[in-house]
DNA sequence: CCTTTCAATTAAGCAAATCTTAAGCCGTAC
DNA sequence: GTACGGCTTAAGATTTGCTTAATTGAAAGG
């Protein structure tokens, strides 16, 4: 997570980098609003800490151009400008909080988590396995960060597989519960769909994700 | 914009609920905990001020309990409890805002007014989707800044699609969200639309930006 | 009030991807 | 070594989606 502070004052601006580093954030800093503005557009930006006064540019005028830029980065105003006039300009000029200086560091911490917090996560009930994710919600799997275009079959299969991953799936289970196929059968489907897995989701023989149960069926397990 | 006060104490909620309405929102105010829980749940509610000592549970608890219940919808604490690790649990529970009382009116309504921007940009602006651009509010699209003329309902689609951007968007959720049909439906009418979506944004069968899952319906995202 | 126009929808034929079957091969267990 | 179970491949069947054309219906214009 990378933060931009904007402070002229280097004693503030050292004691909130070290602060936010310290937290494992990327931390850079801009010491005047002309800067401030410039480093702002930067497309890796997560969040912004913005001062009030400052040369060159207000922190206000910084945030309102970036804002008609239509840069959609978090900003929290941190700054001794305390009256309620002028929290009130800066929000509505595109901050999304305001902190009055003296302020807490735990404090700042917590709402700059709150700003980082994505402003919607639609609940994605995922599975997982080693490298691969299975998400359910989205449709889609990945291995490794790069995703795998799986078919109907082959998706319900792999999630069957990683719901029950450690527990050994028989084959009468995987096929009443994938394929709705509760009287007697007598093909070989699974192993075909198994062996598409095992293709595109490129499993070795030895440390293969998923393994054959000889007369029983299969098991995910990791490695 | 509908509002609900959670605030045991008649004289603030007296005073938030006027308040609130001269600046014309829909408000409803809940006396206790659990009330509030429950209201909590509405789907039309755009934001929720919550007070923290409330008689049958705390704020704290309604706030962690709407959240495991994945009610997305803006919290902002509104209480007397101001020291900073109550600050910090607040805000960890889930509460977007955190305000201490005594408050003004006005930067209250400053707050409130950040939180139901995101809500009222989802509404109103603009989504992108590589060079696509559509307008919501002026009700038009561009691609690489050539203005693209949509009908009413391919707009409507496209709308939706980008609206969900990188999540796939089943069939059914389709015709229930862009056509309000909620019973079964058996016509390729979708098929035509993203057909005609294809075409006029010149969508070619690699790259494309609305891509078909087969089984399931489409998906949006960028390349 | 009738005609024209255009968006919305339905329907049908076609194309393509997926699913299933089946047959031969391979490896392990006995 | 043999027999059984699983792997692999490919071909046919089936399903699903794409595309085009025809029909409906509602608003605009004469």
């Amino acid at each position: 997570m990378h933060i931009l502070i904007v402070e002229d004052e280097p004693g503030i601006a050292q004691f909130l980098k070290q602060g936010l580093e310290e937290e494992s954030f990327e931390v850079s800093v801009a010491y005047d609003g002309e800067t401030g503005l410039e480093c702002g557009h930067q497309e890796d930006l997560d969040l912004i800490l913005l001062d009030w006064m400052l040369p060159k540019r207000s922190g206000l005028e910084v945030c309102r151009q970036l804002r008609k830029a239509s840069v959609q980065t978090p900003i929290i105003f941190l700054t001794a400008k305390d009256t309620v006039s002028e929290t009130i300009a800066g929000l509505e000029a595109g901050a999304n909080d305001y902190i009055k200086k003296p302020f807490h560091f735990e404090e700042l911490l917590a709402r700059i988590q709150v700003q980082l917090r994505p402003a919607y996560e639609v609940e994605h009930d995922q599975f997982t396995l080693g490298d691969i994710l299975l998400d359910a919600t989205a449709h889609r799997v990945f291995k490794g960060g790069r995703e795998i275009t799986l078919t109907q079959k082959e998706f319900a299969l792999l999630k069957y597989l990683l719901q029950h991953k450690g527990n050994v799936c028989e084959r009468t289970q995987i096929i009443r519960d994938v394929w709705d196929i509760h009287f007697d059968y007598n093909t070989s489907i699974i192993e075909v769909y198994i062996n598409a897995l095992r293709k595109k989701l490129d499993l070795q023989k030895e440390e293969d994700a998923i393994q054959t149960i000889r007369g029983i069926g299969y098991i995910a397990k990791e490695a």
